[in-house]
DNA sequence: GTTGAGCGTT
């Protein structure tokens, strides 16, 4: 089973690797989605990592609040997202 | 060439 995770607080400098790579420390990294502004082009400074439950919950523990880049991370549970109609 | 709370483009 896999978990969503929310990743803020990010600095604009960084990329997906640079986030897959602090988290697959605490286990395996299915995926990573950085999410950028869709009109401007500008990265908004969070995404979310989708990683095993124990490694999610690893990862939230330990890297929620931790100095990454120079800011204070924050990393938590994603929200629920609807899944997409396929009328 | 800028900015800083938040939950996503398939």
């Amino acid at each position: 089973m896999a978990k969503n995770i929310y990743v803020g607080n990010l600095p604009w400098s960084s990329t997906e690797e640079d986030v897959r790579a602090a988290f697959e420390v605490y286990g395996e990294v299915i995926s990573v989605k950085l999410i950028n502004d869709r009109e401007t082009g500008r990265p908004r400074g969070f995404g979310f990592v989708e990683m095993e439950d124990q490694g999610a919950l690893e990862a939230i523990e330990s890297l929620d609040g931790s100095d990454f880049g120079g800011r204070n991370l924050k990393v938590n549970e994603a929200r629920p997202r609807p899944e997409r109609p396929r009328w």
